[in-house]
DNA sequence: TGAAATGTTGGGGCG
DNA sequence: ACGCCCCAACATTTC
């Protein structure tokens, strides 16, 4: 088949959550086709119901974006960028183009898959072969049932029955090269510089450079460092802030520009081939928080509102504060007088991420020490983390909050004080982010830990009762 | 992937 | 030698 100027009629692959060219099915299947493949990324902050990004997460798509550009370019195709609401925008470039077919690895939102399913539908109905992939799941949420054929509520029966399922599948490799297709001139494109993502009055991202080399080539070198270097500490060392002991991945599996495939078997091969028994612990725990990511988006998957509504409504009536702008603005900009605290929230503000035992203080202390609703907490985690993740970010604030899927028991609250004497003895982690801790310039905490514990078990006490 | 309150135990000081 | 008390240290219960 061919267009009218002669050419052969392209395949689009659409680049979403998934900024990478080694095992990236969609692209795969594309460039198997032997079709000239348009490469694609659609900007849309028009559609109903698309969460847009929020500045540290615009600021690492910029980057990956900038790198995939370039890598898909090496490979002998262009990254096109479009702007506008998804569907008008994909079934035009379609038209245009007069495509043959449409690949994408699939998304898991709720409005996500409407617009999916709506421009599949009508892609299909004007002749072109629209197919999706899995690329960025382990385990596709609806294979993953109960004996009932119900979605899991547990994370422990859910992760035991993913891992009884057959095992993923081994990561690809990138393409060697791709015929790239031309674009017709009427196509309106813009560049990733368009989108206006990066800061600019004020550039408030000189932290996040220092501290991250977005894209796919510094994603596998991190993988490889942590995989090689690091798992065998990972057990013992992962709860410790002051200690670089985590894998630091979270933004490569948001943006995509890693696969939990090339994740999972990179740490399964590294298990495999020095029997140490340190080592196999580790990958095990470590596979374990790829078990939580997996469980996170098979919950956004059930509860696609999950990031504004309780999944356990009777949380719909817990008393929350009256919210106190001060208070929040203390807790976001880390001056609430509790050191460890503090310290997570600016390190959070600097680099875009925070160790993970830390985010379970920090959020613990906001809903439960200040009795702030979860949902003002998880916007701005939202709007600060590189890795903030449509999935994860609701899905751990609800766990906190307890309103969550398997979530942390009511009465759990922590002692941010006894998790720094615990976790941080030695004042590493907080002497780096809090440099005037037990100086005079510290301020006061902004509430009683023995008292603010007791007004929210009281608090809990009421949603407890009417359940 | 808690913390605090409460209960139990056992060693040592002491009359 | 014995009972009593104190109090860590640990275990269990409760929130």
């Amino acid at each position: 088949m061919s267009t009218d100027d002669g050419s052969a009629r392209p395949a689009v692959v659409w680049f979403r959550d998934d900024l990478r060219i080694a095992d990236n099915p969609a692209l795969s299947a594309a460039a198997r086709s032997g079709a000239p493949v348009l490469c694609v990324y659609v900007w849309d902050d028009e559609s109903d119901g698309l969460r847009p990004p929020g500045a540290a997460s615009r600021w690492w798509l910029h980057h990956s974006l900038t790198e995939l550009s370039a890598s898909l370019e090496r490979l002998g195709a262009v990254l096109t960028v479009l702007r506008g609401p998804s569907e008008r925008v994909i079934g035009e470039l379609l038209r245009e183009t007069d495509a043959a077919a449409l690949f994408w690895n699939r998304r898991y939102g709720g409005a996500e898959r409407r617009i999916d399913e709506a421009i599949k539908t009508s892609a299909r109905e004007a002749g072109v072969e629209a197919t999706s992939f899995g690329g960025s799941l382990l385990f596709e949420p609806w294979t993953i049932r109960t004996g009932l054929g119900t979605a899991f509520s547990v994370y422990t029966p859910f992760w035991r029955a993913c891992l009884s399922a057959p095992e993923p599948r081994k990561p690809g490799p990138a393409p060697r090269s791709l015929d790239g297709a031309r674009l017709p001139r009427s196509t309106h494109t813009v560049t990733v510089d368009d989108l206006g993502l990066l800061p600019t009055h004020p550039d408030w991202a000189g932290g996040l450079r220092d501290a991250w080399t977005p894209g796919e080539t510094a994603a596998h070198e991190q993988l490889t460092r942590f995989v090689e270097d690091d798992l065998a500490a990972y057990r013992n060392e992962r709860d410790l802030p002051g200690v670089d002991a985590t894998s630091r991945l979270s933004p490569r599996l948001r943006w995509g520009e890693l696969s939990p495939h090339q994740v999972w078997h990179a740490a399964r091969a590294r298990r495999e081939r020095d029997r140490d028994p340190e080592i196999a612990q580790s990958a095990t725990t470590f596979l374990g928080e790829l078990g939580w990511r997996e469980f996170a988006y098979h919950t956004l998957f059930e509860h696609p509102d999950v990031a504004t509504v309780n999944i356990h409504r009777e949380y719909d009536s817990f008393p929350w504060a009256r919210l106190h702008p001060t208070v929040l603005r203390a807790w976001q900009q880390g001056r609430t007088g509790i050191p460890l605290v503090d310290a997570g929230m600016r390190e959070l503000w600097t680099t875009g991420v925070m160790h993970n035992r830390v985010r379970m203080v920090v959020a613990s202390f906001l809903v439960k020490n200040l009795l702030i609703d979860w949902r003002h907490g998880e916007q701005w985690f939202w709007d600060t983390l590189v890795d903030a993740d449509p999935a994860n970010n609701p899905f751990n604030w609800q766990w906190v909050a307890g309103s969550g899927a398997d979530a942390a028991p009511y009465f759990r609250v922590f002692n941010p004080e006894l998790q720094r004497e615990k976790f941080d003895p030695h004042g590493d982690y907080v002497r780096r982010w809090v440099p005037e801790w037990d100086t005079d310039a510290y301020p006061e905490p902004i509430v009683d830990l023995k008292e603010s514990r007791r007004a929210a078990l009281a608090a809990y006490e009421t949603v407890k009762s009417s359940r």
